[in-house]
DNA sequence: GCGACAG
DNA sequence: ATCTTGTCGC
C-alpha cells in the first residue's frame, strides 16, 4: 500500500489531517458483491500499552474465516474520543499486509464518517488501503437518532446538524442496535444491507466476533509466553 | 463551566 | 478496550 502521511503525530496535528483527509473518502455508490469480507479489531489488557491487532477475511456466502493475520506493539498515542485511528491503524495496517488474501471489503469496529471530522478509523483505513471499509460500532459517538422499531433489519438515520451520517440498525429483536455509518466506498444502505447479512442469530457481525475472538485469542498467547520469559 | 465522549 | 460468574428473560 502507498503510504498516505506519517503517525507520528500529536493530537493536535492529528485533528489537522483528518480535516484534509476527509475530504477524500468516497461515499457514493459502488455496485459492491463482495466475495470476501474482512473485519479489524484490536486487543489490549486493563489501560495496557500494548496492542494486538489483527485481521480475519471470511467466504462472504458461508462467512466462514479463510485467512487470519496479527501484529503486535506497543504504542504511544492515548485513547482519545474522535482520534482512535491514530491508536489503532498503524498496527492494524501491519497485520493486514501479512495476509495472504485481501478482502473485497473491510468492516470496522468503530465509525466511519459518523465522527465529528468524518473521518472515523473505518474511512481513515479505507483511504489507507483505496478499499471499501464500513463501520459498525457497538455505541454512538456522535449524532442524533430515534429509537429504531423493535424488529430485526429496522432502522434509522443518525444526524448530525441535518446531515445523515449513519444509522442505528437493529441487527437482533430486543438488542440495542449497532452504528453503521459510510467508511469509504460503499454507500449507507449497501453498507446497512451487508451488515444484515453478516447478522444473523447475533448482534455484531459474524466477522467481527471471529476478528474479536482471534485477537484476544493471540493476545493471551502472547501474554503467556512473556510470562515465562520474565 | 458542564456534560459527552468509537475503542 | 478489559475482568468475571452468575443470572434473568425470551
Amino acid at each position: 500500500m502507498i503510504p498516505l502521511h506519517d503517525w507520528n503525530l500529536a493530537p493536535k496535528e492529528a485533528r489537522i489531517l483528518q480535516q484534509t483527509l476527509a475530504a477524500r473518502v468516497d461515499t457514493s455508490f459502488h455496485p459492491i458483491a463482495p466475495r470476501t469480507i474482512g473485519a479489524i479489531d484490536v486487543s489490549s489488557e486493563w489501560h495496557g500499552s500494548e496492542l494486538t491487532a489483527g485481521v480475519v477475511v471470511c467466504d462472504a456466502k458461508t462467512l466462514a474465516p479463510i485467512d487470519r493475520a496479527w501484529a503486535h506493539g506497543r504504542v504511544s498515542f492515548p485513547y482519545v474520543p474522535g482520534l482512535l485511528s491514530f491508536r489503532e491503524l498503524p498496527l492494524v495496517l501491519e497485520a493486514y499486509e501479512r495476509l495472504t488474501i485481501k478482502p473485497d471489503l473491510v468492516l470496522c469496529d468503530g465509525q466511519g464518517i459518523a465522527h465529528p471530522r468524518r473521518l472515523g478509523i473505518a474511512s481513515h483505513l479505507g483511504l489507507w488501503l483505496d478499499a471499501p471499509t464500513i463501520g459498525c460500532a457497538k455505541t454512538r459517538l456522535i449524532g442524533e437518532y430515534s429509537e429504531p422499531g423493535p424488529n430485526r433489519g429496522d432502522w434509522t438515520s443518525l444526524v448530525d446538524h441535518g446531515e445523515t451520517i449513519g444509522a442505528a440498525v437493529r441487527t437482533r429483536p430486543k438488542c440495542k442496535p449497532v452504528y453503521v455509518s459510510i467508511g469509504h466506498k460503499v454507500n449507507l444502505q449497501s453498507s446497512i444491507n451487508i451488515i444484515m447479512a453478516c447478522t444473523a442469530r447475533y448482534r455484531l457481525p459474524i466477522p467481527a466476533r471471529s476478528v474479536h475472538e482471534y485477537v484476544n485469542r493471540v493476545r493471551r498467547s502472547l501474554q503467556a509466553d512473556s510470562a515465562f520469559e520474565g
